[in-house]
DNA sequence: TCTGGGGTCCTAGGACCC
DNA sequence: TCTGGGGTCCTAGGACCC
């Protein structure tokens, strides 16, 4: 029954722009890293006509589409979207998976949606799921003033399936019985875990498409992919994809990364950029409220080769000091003449617990003391982090950010559309003004940044709910001019204010 | 002026233990 | 004197996804 749905929202991230600034809207718009080494995370769809796409080279979309906005993602606003998007999948049903900010499935069955769906022929239930659909589609345009598609399947797979073909702004409904027919011409790069190496093995063994897949056999894709992904793939090409809809999953690592417009060349920075991403790291670790006990070195160096270094700790820490500790440790033994492109500080094997909660448990195991006591807690004693490690005092990332640091990630690549980070680490690709910020003038009132360079900073007024505004050039540091948070997009994409 | 940043899962080999 | 088999943990790398 195809009681499985999958939402995508359109263009997300550029169609959010697009919805906050009326200037944008019909243009194509390109949301990415804007530096030398940036990628494109979204492109509108005008911006699609010139052939840009996502994970395309920044600099490359440039040369497509010059005439495009490019801007730098604002993460934060788009996660409050995305809350009131998932909020509304979840009046649909409790079972809610979401795969990202802008993507989301949902088990029709596990919610309050299953009685309409109860007792139904399957081509009722193909006609029922059609109308949830569409409400839903309509009430995510009328809270957030978006686009978004939809499939719905019997499948995970067949549902995502119809939400691609459903785009731009549709709705596709498979329907029981028409899976095969409708999965057997498609490329297999169509089926999850197909990416370009797998499409590649797969083409030279003359398999281009699902049916081929299917003719194949499971003991000859197995030989060909291995065990699990030889297994699974034959599963999904053959229909047969029994993969829940899993609300909340823990996240079993975290970490921070960052890729420097010009490759490190000095190991004293080097260091220092390591142990801001130690800080980095261990900000979002706790921030989650988890503790973990393998620290994870990344290094990307100048000719891309990229290599991981890790070290697992006797017990699970959420302590800066060690993680940067342990992390300076692995680096020393890397080699990084030539030149380091990417530094990355990892977490992983994370514990549901922080590192108040084990010196408590300590503590209590010690102040317990019945005999048996002396276990788990206890295996980790003495070895307990911050213990474990010799300097009390956190590394000196003060001095990291240091004026010659040209970091890719820029202003909202860290901070994404909240204040650029703390302690005023210095930014690139235009500082404090960078593309897309939304400001506010004290004469001029509300707009964005256009552009900055050369002492110059240029903003179009305009809001979400007003007609396309106007473009002023100020100097960078006219002191009428100030960063501000995003309007709320909503009342400008409802029908045209009356002004 | 090629190639982001955040993740997940799988594999393979070695250490270690029973 | 030669040499099991299974299981777990760890490390490193790679593919994939959004």
């Amino acid at each position: 029954m195809p009681t499985i749905l999958h939402l995508d929202m359109d263009a997300f991230y550029a169609a959010v722009e697009q919805a906050s600034k009326p200037s944008l809207r019909g243009r194509p718009v390109i949301v990415g890293g804007i530096g030398p080494r940036g990628v494109v995370a979204t492109a509108s769809y005008e911006a699609r006509r010139f052939g840009v796409h996502s994970a395309m080279a920044t600099a490359q979309a440039r040369r497509l589409c010059p005439n495009a906005a490019y801007l730098a993602p604002r993460f934060d606003l788009y996660r409050r979207v995305s809350e009131t998007v998932m909020g509304r999948l979840r009046e649909l049903s409790p079972l809610v998976e979401p795969l990202s900010l802008d993507e989301a499935f949902v088990d029709l069955e596990a919610g309050g949606e299953s009685d309409r769906l109860a007792g139904l022929e399957p081509a009722e239930v193909a006609e029922a799921v059609r109308g949830i659909g569409r409400e839903l589609r309509r009430d995510i345009r009328l809270a957030t003033g978006l686009a978004a598609s939809v499939g719905v399947a019997g499948s995970k797979m067949l549902a995502k399936i119809a939400s691609e073909r459903a785009k731009p702004d549709g709705l596709v409904v498979i329907e029981p019985g028409t899976e095969r027919a409708l999965l057997g011409p498609l490329t297999v790069r169509t089926l999850p875990g197909v990416g370009p190496a797998t499409a590649e093995h797969l083409r030279r063994a003359g398999i281009a498409t699902v049916a081929e897949v299917e003719e194949a056999g499971e003991a000859e894709l197995i030989r060909l992919l291995g065990r699990a992904h030889g297994a699974s793939l034959y599963a999904m090409a053959t229909g047969r994809d029994d993969r829940p809809v899993v609300a909340e999953r823990d996240a079993k690592s975290v970490s921070a990364e960052d890729t420097f417009e010009v490759d490190l060349t000095d190991r004293a920075q080097v260091r220092a950029e390591v142990s801001r991403l130690a800080e980095r790291c261990v900000r979002r670790l706790r921030d989650a409220g988890r503790s973990g006990r393998t620290v994870v070195l990344k290094v990307r160096r100048y000719d891309f080769s990229t290599l991981t270094r890790s070290d697992t700790l006797r017990a699970p820490t959420d302590d800066p000091a060690v993680v940067t500790e342990t992390a300076q440790r692995l680096l020393e033994g890397v080699d990084t003449t030539g030149g380091v492109r990417l530094l990355g500080v990892g977490v992983a094997g994370l514990a549901d617990f922080t590192q108040e909660d084990l010196f408590a448990q300590a503590a209590a195991a010690r102040t317990a003391d019945g005999g048996t006591g002396a276990d788990g807690a206890a295996a980790g004693d003495g070895e307990l982090p911050g213990a474990a490690a010799g300097p009390t005092t956190g590394p000196a990332v003060g001095a990291a950010a240091g004026p010659g640091t040209a970091r890719t990630a820029g202003g909202p690549g860290a901070g994404a559309g909240g204040p650029p980070g703390p302690g005023g680490a210095v930014r690139s690709a235009g500082g404090r003004w960078w593309p897309g910020r939304d400001v506010r003038h004290a004469r001029h009132g509300h707009g964005w940044v256009q552009g900055s360079g050369l002492g110059r900073v240029t903003v179009r007024f305009e809001e979400p709910d007003s007609p396309p505004g106007r473009v002023r050039t100020f100097r960078d540091d006219d002191a009428e001019l100030e960063p501000a948070d995003p309007l709320p997009l909503v009342p400008g994409v409802l029908p045209p204010p009356e002004r």
